[in-house]
DNA sequence: CTGGAATGTAAGCCCTGACTTACGGTAAGT
DNA sequence: ACTTACCGTAAGTCAGGGCTTACATTCCAG
């Protein structure tokens, strides 16, 4: 159960704008860096939230470190929202039925 | 593309736990605020935040507030996620066929 | 129509987190 | 070995959001 990290990990607009950045291909943290307007050091910081999270991972190459996307954090909050999905529409299957039958309990 | 503000939603534990209290049955927000160790209001500024999402959704009942899961936001977010996982896919299945082969750029 | 129950809203406090600058560490080049 | 490039970490600042109390609103009961 780590999907809660990985949903804070992305509601913050800048970390969903560096996820969006790695969607095209992997990238060294100072080129993302200079795709938006805030230092080098946050974005490292966004990095390590996002790799927390298992959004993304780091692969060194020399004294660069290459970013990608990650499956692993991913693939958890897609079952998690996939089981509750699921649910909401019990849920509004019921609703839709109590509507047409006026059945208000079973 | 409003799956933004369901992650922000997502993103607060309180509000997770709501939506979990919401996935056995609907519930009025009176009982909602049992549950919870934290104020009356502050349930209800959690839900609103939940319903602009889209996550959640109230059904009139007299002078209670029924409120129930939605599959409205629930599905937004995970339409996003589906096609961020096929692209976190894709960079793993390069990443391992660059490393099988040793082909570093084709 | 008056009373009470159930809920949303307003104003204010406070703490988490996003950002900055400064610094430390590692690897490649000469 | 020295320098330079690239990156992570530490410490400090400041705005945003979650919580509370107080108030406004709506609906049913009598």
């Amino acid at each position: 159960m780590s999907y809660g990290e990985a949903l804070v990990a992305l509601s913050d607009p800048t970390r969903r704008a560096i996820v969006e950045a790695l969607r095209d291909e992997p990238q060294p943290v100072g080129v993302l860096a200079g795709r938006f307007p805030i230092s080098r050091p946050a974005i490292s910081q966004h990095l390590r939230v996002l790799s927390d999270a298992g959004l993304v991972a780091a692969d060194r190459a020399g004294t660069r470190r290459i970013y990608r996307l990650s499956p692993e954090g991913i693939g958890a909050l897609r079952r998690y929202l996939d089981t509750l999905w699921d649910d909401a529409l019990q849920a509004y299957a019921r609703e839709a039925h109590a509507l047409t039958e006026g059945d208000p309990d079973a």
